[in-house]
DNA sequence: AGTCGATGGCTCC
DNA sequence: TGGAGCCCCTCGAC
């Protein structure tokens, strides 16, 4: 076959503008006027080259001659590419391209900027019929049999201030919290490089990190409840853990890869983890949708996995029921959160399936009656069913608030507050739950991201949490099982938040309680001598003073060598 | 200041 | 059922 050339010459360059914009020539809008589509500069090449091949051919393309590249400078949407409109940032504010559904509910016909569900969270959330069905008399009885109970103390006392803080704790982002049981003022993070971090946040600059239990993400943790000294944890290397927190000597309890990397398709991670006290059991499960068990007792794995999710599945969340943990929820990215009785567990012996539209992230027992479902899925929205034994065929509410996040991003879990809450002496147990928030709020001329407390009983969002310092989104958060406290990750730092309202005046040596931990493992090509720290502080500086003219309420500190 | 990379889930074929 | 391509209000390193 004779060779073919393709194009003889380099095709004439019109530039298209803005009529707004620059001056355009004549010759450039008659071009403008017959280019009904704008392409862009690649698509342009594309046609060029399909028109150069008809030349070839066409006696008509021959008369026309070469066809012309067209740049477009006209101001086209980043997320549609049409004209007329543009998506982003203005300012503070994110303006959403209006061909696509809303960002927060999903549904077409309005963007974010106007949802109903942006202006009010409990927007077209129908009231339970019985949800003040807890009455006193049941709260006693509770009490009675669980005098662990914290005394009643008054509603929704949200911790909403920053009261330390340590930046970039971790070198990765935070995966997830878990309070000590017993000692108030340990929190344990896990990132996303595996290591665990046990802070004491009364003494703020005492940092320390355990580097070598996993090699990759910590995607859950969890005390041994008889001895809470001992941490289990569940990451995506296919092991799971159990540390020693004095010593950091640490055990490998199970390993699902013990021939190592094989491949992508064949490499087991571990997500869900939980603790069946009653039957001394750890429970895992792994991203093809299978529960393993380990012995606590003999730290070795008992019995045959067994399929509880969609084969080749992620299962992402277990939570043993805290009344009856023979009672296990589970959740995956297969659409479904599950119910088991551990008594007779194997593949499709589910009690129920509670169907989403989306993966689901999260799905948590009440803390306390272990009566409620709270669940977190990817279609932005909470689901709470209101008794395990009512109706499970559909949730009693659906609350929209967004949490579909960006693949970078830990994912979006919604958890009970703990503790009890008394309202004009009505108690409503479990029906506060804590979720960080993804799309952005103009505060001030800040994009800040808060953390929501929403009454999860009517859908009321009760309190919004955020600082003009924490500029990143907070995905992981956690409530004290006894105070009023939250502690939340955001990026690579940690935060404790407490009640403004109890805050006392600080002492002289407590001021450094915003702490800035040295980065230390990447010079940056600065001359010897310089303190690195100093330039973290002004960089974060910088980056707060970008996003606001409030002056922070907190000072970033170094941490004492 | 701009670019790049890590990398999950969804849709379509 | 599996792979390609697309979606991208991130974050931090370079």
């Amino acid at each position: 076959m004779a060779p073919q050339t393709r194009r003889r010459a380099f095709p004439n360059v019109i530039i298209e503008r803005d009529t707004d914009s620059e001056q355009s020539s004549s010759e450039e809008d008659e071009e403008e006027e017959e280019e009904e589509d704008p392409q862009t500069v690649e698509e342009d090449e594309r046609l060029v080259s399909d028109n150069a091949e008809k030349d070839e051919v066409g006696s008509e393309a021959k008369r026309k001659g070469k066809a012309p590249i067209t740049i477009s400078l006209k101001k086209v949407c980043k997320v549609c590419k049409k004209p007329g409109h543009e998506a982003g940032f203005k300012g503070a504010t994110y303006i959403d391209c209006p061909m696509k559904p809303c960002f927060l509910c999903k549904m077409p016909g309005h963007t974010t900027m106007t949802c109903p569900h942006r202006v009010a969270t409990e927007y077209g959330v129908i009231p339970a019929p019985h949800r003040n069905a807890s009455n006193p008399l049941e709260y006693v009885f509770e009490r009675q049999l669980r005098p662990s109970i914290r005394p009643i103390k008054p509603a929704y006392v949200i911790p909403d201030e920053v009261n330390c803080a340590v930046i970039r704790y971790h070198s990765r982002r935070v995966t997830c919290l878990e309070f000590h049981p017993t000692k108030n003022n340990i929190l344990l993070s896990g990132d996303k490089k595996g290591q665990i971090g046990v802070w004491d946040f009364r003494k703020v600059c005492e940092k320390m990190v355990y580097e070598n239990i996993h090699s990759c993400i910590t995607n859950n943790m969890r005390f041994n409840p008889t001895n809470d000294e001992m941490i289990y944890a569940a990451s995506s290397d296919g092991t799971v853990s159990c540390t020693d927190l004095e010593t950091g000597l640490s055990l490998s309890l199970m390993n699902l890869n013990p021939d190592g990397w094989q491949g992508p398709n064949s490499w087991k991670m571990l997500y869900g983890m939980d603790i069946n006290l009653d039957k001394g059991l750890v429970l895992v499960a792994d991203n093809f949708g299978f529960l393993h068990l380990v012995d606590a007792r003999s730290n070795n794995k008992t019995g045959e996995a067994i399929l509880i999710h969609k084969k080749g599945s992620k299962v992402v969340g277990l939570h043993c029921n805290p009344v009856q943990p023979d009672l296990l929820l589970s959740c995956g990215n297969d659409h479904f959160a599950r119910i088991w009785d551990m008594r007779r567990i194997e593949a499709g012996s589910s009690l129920y399936d509670l169907a989403h539209k989306r993966v689901v992230n999260s799905a948590y027992f009440s803390p306390l009656s272990g009566r409620k479902i709270l669940t977190t899925a990817q279609d932005n929205r909470l689901r709470i069913w209101d008794s395990i034994f009512g109706n499970m065929d559909s949730p009693s509410r659906e609350i929209v608030h967004s949490h579909d996040f960006n693949r970078h991003l830990t994912p979006f879990k919604a958890e009970w507050d703990p503790k009890v809450i008394v309202l004009w002496k009505v108690i409503h147990p479990e029906s506060l739950a804590v979720i960080g928030r993804y799309i952005s709020e103009n505060y001030n001329g800040a994009a800040l991201h808060p953390i929501d407390f929403i009454d999860v009983s009517t859908g009321q969002l009760v309190a919004e949490l955020m600082d003009p310092n924490i500029t990143t989104i907070s995905p992981v958060n956690k409530l004290h099982p006894h105070e009023d406290v939250l502690a939340s990750g955001s990026s690579r730092s940690l935060f404790i938040w407490r009640p403004k309202e109890n805050s006392e005046p600080m002492e002289e040596k407590d001021k450094i309680k915003i702490v800035v931990c040295k980065t230390s493992e990447k010079k940056r090509g600065r001359k010897s001598g310089d303190d690195s720290d100093d330039s973290d502080n002004e960089a974060f500086n910088s980056k707060v003073k970008k996003f606001t003219s409030k002056k922070p309420d907190w000072k970033l500190s170094r941490c004492p060598q």
